[in-house]
DNA sequence: TGGGGGAAAGTTTAGTAAACGTCTGCGGTG
DNA sequence: CACCGCAGACGTTTACTAAACTTTCCCCCA
């Protein structure tokens, strides 16, 4: 069949034995029709070359969302943590999908702010979710100021005029420091990092403000500094520990990937995990529930921050106003495992630490409940 | 036609002359149903009593969200706050009716928190919302406990297992002390009330942070705490003034009925406003625009609120598995009136104060904007 | 009395008729 | 030749139904 033949609708709906409202709702992606019902239609359309007189601005029948993943100097924003990206994509995907969007992904690494906004100014997209791990105030500023609907997620600002979904650190923190206090730790370290992401200082500060609110006492040599990648954890405590380091009772780690190299360079100096130190992490990797010991962490539902980055975006791009900025925080769990024990700081009997054990197991249940 | 007569869906559907389909459609609110043939369908149903053979669990076509209107002590959830509780519903209702609800209204006024409870408990609802204006934690964390989907409005909890959808306070006050800080106002002070509730505390809190994130310098003696009704604000602000308060240049006030106190006292103590002393308040309440002089004032969208807070209740009772608890901030917007001006703490000629009144003129114009 | 099978009642899926909205082409006029 | 207006063609959307599917009830038999 020539292209120079005018093509309509109608015969394509003849050649698919479907009407003509059918095939509008095939290619605009509408309706409820069987996949039998479709195939049968864009097979009528690819084969009589098909062109619809109504021009499609993207020449896509769904509206696109496009997810920046952004790592400007990839200390947190890297392999070790592609399971989170994962994650948030599933949940973007599942709700961009459901509400007839494609989702586009676009990867930045080292790259300036200013290109990454090049990249949005004009193209044929509806909206964009931004990962905000690494980004600065000032970076968040100026991709909101470019005017394309957007959402910022893995990171948080108050007071910026800008959409984001995140995590609750306040609430994860407080999940941990209460369960230390619980078991009656009575010297809680914390492992921190220098490197600046905001949920890292959020996480700094979700650590003094909770321990305030729990009036809990804090040894200043207690709270420890180490690089945020696997090996740099391991040589920074293992330094500190050459520099005669007296250990805590139990720490809480910022993330997991501290968590491993901290652990790592513990039990190489002869400390027991959980019998001498109890380690609490943040992040709930893969690698957590398979590692020995297996790490008591904070899960926090990527998919879900991915979920309601997408229904934001979403009202965002069909609001006939403007509408007031909105900052979601998402819930978080305490998974309990064995890096976490509840002997206190003095030593135990047996049978206390059987029943400790015990206890540990309901509390593993009811915590899992929550 | 008698009840004993065995009537069926198609006796309904031939007596409003349609499907039978289409009758099982309007009854289940689903589908596309015109609101023409909806009423011919209900109007058969009810003139010829039929009972549908298949019995429905609460006999309602719709499910039900309950939103509770609770006042404990009535001294913010009270007649000069009715305009919220109206915008609140407003933003609901829309978002329950197109999700499929019927949204039902039950106040208490001096109630226990139990006997709130108790009404909850076996109600055939899909869930509630609960106004958490002057709720205490403990009270949250009581009907959260009763296992019934809950969204609570009006009041944060960072660390409570349970979903908030609550204004930014942080954000609003920033905008409110970055205001005056542009204006160069250098003597700023804030008409806080020592009344329970968790907003005023959340912005008494606001209020320091900003403090410090601005890096303002504030007199203790310019932070003033008065009674929180119309009233109570005007005759402690009179007491004040009559015990030689000196005034700061300008004052946020923790809500709008306070600063109509505090202005009405000011007033006639000779105080000019904003000559004297700017204005700033909180609720944008219908009166700000049209009192003299207008307020200025913070305005946060209640219809947002409430749309949002049925959006995460919806997604509770569908949840096919827990949730993890989320919590919504929703942007503030600072609202320019007669209030509070750009007048600056030493004297201004008359034509800097000209050109201050053109300024504004176009500052009022982008905040409106933003 | 209990269980199984079949028919009736009700629900859901997916397609279309018809109304509605947009675009293009043609004819008329200046 | 260019521009404007109108009518018809083309495509989209709304809302209803046919038919398939699911649930419930009733009757019959052991």
């Amino acid at each position: 069949m020539r292209h120079d033949k005018k093509l309509t609708i109608k015969d394509i709906a003849a050649a698919a034995g479907v009407s003509a409202a059918t095939v509008s709702l095939v290619l605009n992606g509408k309706g409820e029709i069987s996949s039998v019902t479709r195939a049968r239609v864009l097979e009528a359309v690819a084969s009589l070359n098909y062109v619809p007189r109504v021009a499609k601005s993207g020449s896509a029948a769904a509206a696109t969302l496009r997810f920046l993943k952004i790592a400007k100097h990839g200390h947190t924003v890297n392999r070790d943590h592609s399971v989170f990206i994962s994650d948030y994509i599933d949940g973007m995907s599942s709700e961009a999908s459901r509400r007839s969007y494609k989702l586009e992904i676009a990867s930045f690494e080292g790259q300036p702010i200013s290109a990454v906004a090049e990249t949005i100014a004009g193209a044929p997209i509806s909206g964009v979710i931004v990962l905000g791990t690494e980004l600065t105030e000032e970076d968040i500023v100026l991709i909101q100021g470019l005017g394309v609907p957007t959402v910022f997620i893995d990171t948080f600002h108050p007071i910026v005029d800008a959409n984001f979904v995140d995590m609750n650190n306040e609430d994860a923190v407080h999940k941990v420091l209460a369960r230390f206090q619980e078991q009656g730790f009575e010297r809680i370290g914390f492992v921190t990092s220098h490197v600046d992401t905001t949920n890292f200082r959020l996480r700094r500060e979700a650590f003094f403000s909770n321990v305030d609110r729990l009036g809990i006492t804090i040894d200043p040599a207690d709270i420890l500094s180490v690089e945020s990648t696997y090996e740099g954890s391991y040589l920074d405590t293992r330094r500190l520990l050459s520099d005669g380091l007296k250990l805590a009772r139990c720490y809480f780690c910022t993330n997991d990937i501290i968590a491993y190299g901290f652990i790592r360079a513990l039990r190489e100096h002869g400390v027991s995990i959980p019998g001498d130190v109890s380690i609490i992490g943040f992040d709930n990797l893969p690698q957590s529930a398979t590692m020995n010991p297996s790490l008591t962490t904070i899960e926090v539902s990527k998919r879900k921050i991915g979920y309601l980055a997408v229904a934001i975006l979403d009202e965002i791009i069909n609001a006939g106003e403007p509408q007031p900025p909105v900052k979601i925080l998402v819930g978080a769990e305490l998974v309990l495992r064995d890096s976490h024990d509840a002997g206190n700081s003095n030593g135990t009997a047996t049978l206390l630490r059987s029943g400790s054990v015990a206890d540990q197991l309901i509390s593993s249940s009811s915590a899992r409940k929550a």
